[in-house]
DNA sequence: CTTGACCCTATAGTAGCTACAGGGTGTGCA
DNA sequence: TGCACACCCTGTAGCTACTATAGGGTCAAG
């Protein structure tokens, strides 16, 4: 099969899936004698593997581990395995919180504006004046939450 | 004063101001006779803005606007930076709304693996795997939330 | 014989920085 | 005077996970 085939089985596009190839996570299929790239079933599934594990926010380095392990099913332990989900578990738990508080901090300073003013009255843009100076805001009540998301 | 020292004074990184400098976020200071960048206390001022807007999750894009407003506060409505936190407001709340669901995934899929296992017979190593082959999983109930998050 | 759909490689762009390499400047100390 | 060391400069490359060209080749149908 050819890799427009693929990615139309798959739902990844044709550039992805060279990225991929580049990148190591897909096996480099046969090629015909034009150099097409020619793709056997099993490779579908691979790229399905890649496709659900990015579903889950993994990282390419995780998928890599997985799609390891996948393909050594060794007698050892399946700790890391567990490790790895679980270190993405803690890292979108978290993105959660920080993006939940940074909500609150954008409805804080938008409470500051909801009749209509003008530029030079907007409740808003004076908070933001504010803080500049180094003055309290609504946003940030502690200073420790003023730190920037990655 | 120099470089370094806004940089102390603001908790933003030597090389962070000159790529604001660059992107044209912060106005470009008078140099000593050696070259050195010299900045005045409105520069605090103005990098503090733009900190501040960071740490509320603001794109630059969203900030060289904000800042526009900022020193042109002109008599028309500022109808315009509410609609700009609004949006901002959105995409963070759908963010938050995406992850929540990435979480409960990824916990679905973390329950199929608790007492200890190998490698071959891990429940999670196997829900990928049947997953990568079409069948149903228990992290994707529906087909519709599989779409990856940017 | 041409059109159009497909394929190839290589490279540059995205956001918001961060991290060099390779050089110059300025101050303190022996 | 010589040297160390902290600081500054420009320019460029790297990070993630793609996406989007440019510029070309291949193949089947009409």
């Amino acid at each position: 099969m050819q890799i427009g085939e693929l990615a139309r089985q798959t739902g990844c596009e044709v550039e992805t899936i060279r990225y991929y190839e580049r990148e190591g996570l897909l096996p480099a299929p046969a090629r015909s004698a034009s150099g097409y790239r020619s793709y056997e079933p099993q490779h579908v599934e691979q790229l399905n593997f890649i496709r659900h594990c990015r579903s889950l926010g993994m990282s390419l380095a995780d998928i890599r581990q997985l799609a390891d392990y996948h393909r050594h099913p060794a007698p050892e332990p399946c700790d890391r395995v567990n490790a790895l989900i679980d270190d993405q578990i803690r890292r979108v738990h978290s993105q959660i919180e920080t993006l939940q508080q940074l909500e609150r901090q954008l409805q804080a300073l938008r409470d500051r504006c909801h009749s209509p003013h003008t530029l030079a009255d907007c409740g808003i843009l004076k908070t933001l004046e504010d803080a500049s100076s180094g003055e309290p805001c609504v946003c940030h009540p502690t200073a420790t939450d003023k730190k920037i998301a990655g």
